[in-house]
This record gives structure tokens, sequence and C-alpha cells, in this order.
DNA sequence: ATAGATGATTATTA
DNA sequence: TAATAATCATCTAT
């Protein structure tokens, strides 16, 4: 090699790399030394021939390659041709080097792995789970649905997993084809080694393009999965029929002041077979929606408000305080700041009174459903009849809490309108 | 297919 | 920090 490119030194202009004109080449010769004399000729010969022989005929061809592979200076052009080779295409290809696309590589790389599709492969460990714990905040029900979507997580990753072989098998077997053909014609035609490793890396650039549709898909695939079985929204399912119940006639027998305590929270939860946080989430809307409007609860209020009212009579009956009520005190012994401008309150007041008694709590409950009986019995019906009006223990605030003018208590017949003001939605 | 019901989430408020 | 109000996304009945 060594003497070879000094061999050629003198013939090969800097980038007339290829075809050097033969002729060109034995101009070239000027001032050789005695020995190079006659290499010089016979270089500049082999080069004509090699020329040539295109223009060939393939037997012929054939014939002068077989010729020229036994040449005795073949090993050494052979070399200065790789050498040649390797300085032109390392200057051409040198200067663009990869690097764009591996931000984006990182990131999904990051997410499989945070997703737990691309980790190690045990399951039960926090990656999704944690993430479902933290969003919602609701420590709630459903087992079966992260069974369900630690299940199609698996099942995704199993894909991407057979997939991600698939892709590094094809890649290896591409490769070391490549790679035995390369070094096959590395024989006849000037390929070095690092030409090679380049064609590798290549390759394998291609096939990450691949590999990054593949994570990318993967990536949509768990986002799909997670955002329809991750957020609860999606998930929801009505409340059974007895915890809907218990819900119910919490709320309603504690119309005045349905705030349950964290005790009662809890308590309601085991009997409807909720979360505590669910049954937050039903008061928080049950309360929102009662106010907004009272009109449509009606019936229901009036259920329940008798059922627990015949309960409670039954009990007071029995030889009253008795009692141990599932939900004590709501509000407990103190004052319910029952809210005027009610229909019924005037009467309804003094009742209120008998709160302090000891058998504390349970009137309350009580009364809040006397009131409905009251309410759907008594002489109040015509304004029952409209919507608007119904059972008020809410505000001119629309407040259940303060309250505390009992300001309006005489003209229950007043503006509809201020009630449901804010009407349509 | 659609409207209304309903459980959950989010932003705001006190 | 918990309640409210608004909103979302689904469920259910029609």
């Amino acid at each position: 090699m060594e003497e070879a490119s000094r061999l050629l030194a003198g013939l090969q202009p800097p980038g007339a790399a290829g075809d050097p004109p033969p002729h060109r080449l034995q101009a070239a010769s000027g001032p050789p030394q005695p020995q190079a004399g006659p290499g010089l000729q016979d270089t500049g010969d082999i080069l004509q021939q090699i020329m040539a022989i295109t223009d060939q005929s393939l037997d012929e061809a054939q014939a002068r390659k077989h010729a020229l592979n036994c040449h005795r200076m073949k090993p050494a052009l052979f070399s200065v041709l790789c050498d040649i080779k390797e300085k032109t295409v390392l200057s051409i290809r040198g200067i663009q080097e990869e690097d764009p696309p591996d931000a984006q590589l990182m990131r999904l790389d990051n997410m499989l792995l945070a997703e737990g599709v691309s980790g190690p492969e045990k399951r039960g460990r926090g990656g999704p789970a944690a993430i479902a714990a933290t969003s919602g905040g609701c420590p709630n029900d459903n087992s079966i649905e992260h069974s369900d979507y630690r299940a199609k997580l698996s099942q995704i990753r199993q894909i991407y997993h057979s997939e991600l072989e698939k892709y590094e098998q094809a890649c290896s077997e591409f490769t070391t084809h490549v790679m035995n053909l390369l070094r096959e014609q590395s024989r006849t035609r000037p390929i070095s080694p690092k030409e090679i490793e380049r064609m590798v890396n290549i390759i394998h650039g291609k096939f990450s393009t691949i590999q990054m549709q593949l994570k990318q898909s993967t990536c949509e695939a768990v986002m799909i999965l997670r955002s329809r079985f991750l957020d609860a929204r999606r998930k929801r399912r009505n409340f059974s029929k007895q915890a809907t119940e218990v819900l119910n006639e919490y709320f309603y027998s504690h119309l005045s002041n349905p705030y349950p305590s964290e005790e009662a929270k809890e308590e309601l939860a085991k009997k409807g077979g909720i979360t505590v946080s669910q049954v937050s989430n039903w008061f928080g809307n049950k309360r929102i929606r009662y106010k907004k409007n009272m009109g449509k609860f009606q019936e229901e209020a009036n259920i329940y408000a008798a059922k627990t009212a015949v309960d409670a009579t039954n009990v007071v009956a029995q030889g009253n305080q008795t009692s141990s009520p599932p939900t004590p005190n709501s509000g407990s012994s103190g004052s319910f700041k029952m809210t005027n401008s009610g229909d019924s309150f005037i009467n309804l007041q003094s009742l209120t009174s008998y709160q302090n008694s000891p058998v504390g709590a349970n009137v309350q409950s009580q009364m809040d459903s006397l009131h409905h009986v009251i309410h759907q019995a008594g002489r109040y019906d015509s304004i029952v009849g409209n919507p608007l009006y119904s059972t008020q223990r809410i505000d001119a605030n629309g407040s259940w809490q303060d309250a505390t003018t009992p300001t309006s208590i005489t003209s229950p017949t007043g503006d509809p309108g201020s009630i449901n003001s804010d009407a349509s939605n």
C-alpha cells in the first residue's frame, strides 16, 4: 500500500478520482526514478485496459477481466483505488451526518418506558397505575377496569415487542446479507471496510425510521388506551339502585343541611358500595342540581321525604331516642340556619326548636322529611304545583348556609323568577 | 339518533 | 380546604 500510493502519487492529480485519462498518466511520468519507469508504463497500460473494458463484448471483457485479475500489479492498484475512493467518498458524504430525528426518538422512548411498554417486563409496578391514582384523586372501585386496562396494555406491549424483534431480526439479517455481499464484492471492487461500516450505518438508519414508526404507533395506541380506560369519565357507570337509594335518603332527610360529615360519608359509602369521594361527588352534584331546579326534584323529594318521615314517626312512636341512625348529626345539634323565604317555614320554625332536645339529630331528619309531607298535603298544593316553587330551603342567594335574613317569609308567592333566575343551561 | 340524566373533573371562590 | 359552578363524557330511555 505504501509503495503503491507513492507509485501513483505522481499520476493522480487531486480530485481526478475515478477516471484518469490514460494518456495523461503517461504524460505525467516525466521525471521518474529509474526503477519506476517500467512500473508506470505498466500501470498506464493496465488502466487503459480497464477503461476500454466497457467497450468490449461480454466475452471479451470477461476474458480481459480475468487477465487483469491475475496481473501482478493488481493488488497494488486495487488498494490505491480503495484509498482514493475512500477519500472522495468521505469528502462527499462526510458532511451530512445524522441527529435530527433523535429528539423525537428520545421522546417516544421515554414515553414507552414510562408507560411500561418498553421497560422491564414485570407487571404490577407503578407506571400507569400510579398515574391513574394521582390523576383522578379517586381511588375508586374498578379493579376490574384496571385489570382490563393492564390486559390491553400488555397486549400492546406484546405486539410491540414481537414487532421490535421482527424488526431487529430483519435488520440484522439484511445487514449481514449486505455485508457479505460487499465483502464478496470487495474482492473485485474497491470497497473498504470503512465503507462497509458506513453502509451498515445507513441501513441501520433506514431501519430505525421504521422502528420509530413502530414506536410512534405504539405510543398512539397507549394514549388511546389511556384515554379510554383511565379517564374515569369515559368509564362512567351509574350507581346501583341501592347506592342512589341510600344517598337520596340521606339527602332528602337532611335537606336543610345536606352536608354529610366525613363519618357520615363513610357510612353512606359503605352502605352504597361506593367510595367516599364518590359520595362527595354525588352530594356536590346533587346539591347544585337540586338548587338549580328544585321543581324537577319534587317527586323524588316527596318519595324520600315520605319514606323517612314514616320511618321516623315509627321510631318516635315506639319510644323515641333509641335510634342509632346510621348517619348521626348532620349539622349536629346546633342551629341549622334553615333558610327562610320558604313557604311552610313559619310553621316549622317552631318545631325546629325541638332540635336541642336530647333526641338531637334525629329530629332534624324527621323535620326535613316532614317539610315535604306537610308541603304536599297542606295548603300549598297550588304553589307546589308550580315547579318554580317547590320546597325552598334555599335562600334567595341560593345558599344553603348562612342565609341569615328571614326576610321574605311573608311573601312566598312572590316572583318566581327570583329562585331559578339562572334558568336555562 | 337524540335529549336528558348522571358521575367525574376542573376552575373558582371564600 | 371544601364547596360551588361549569363542563365533560358517558349512560339511558325514547
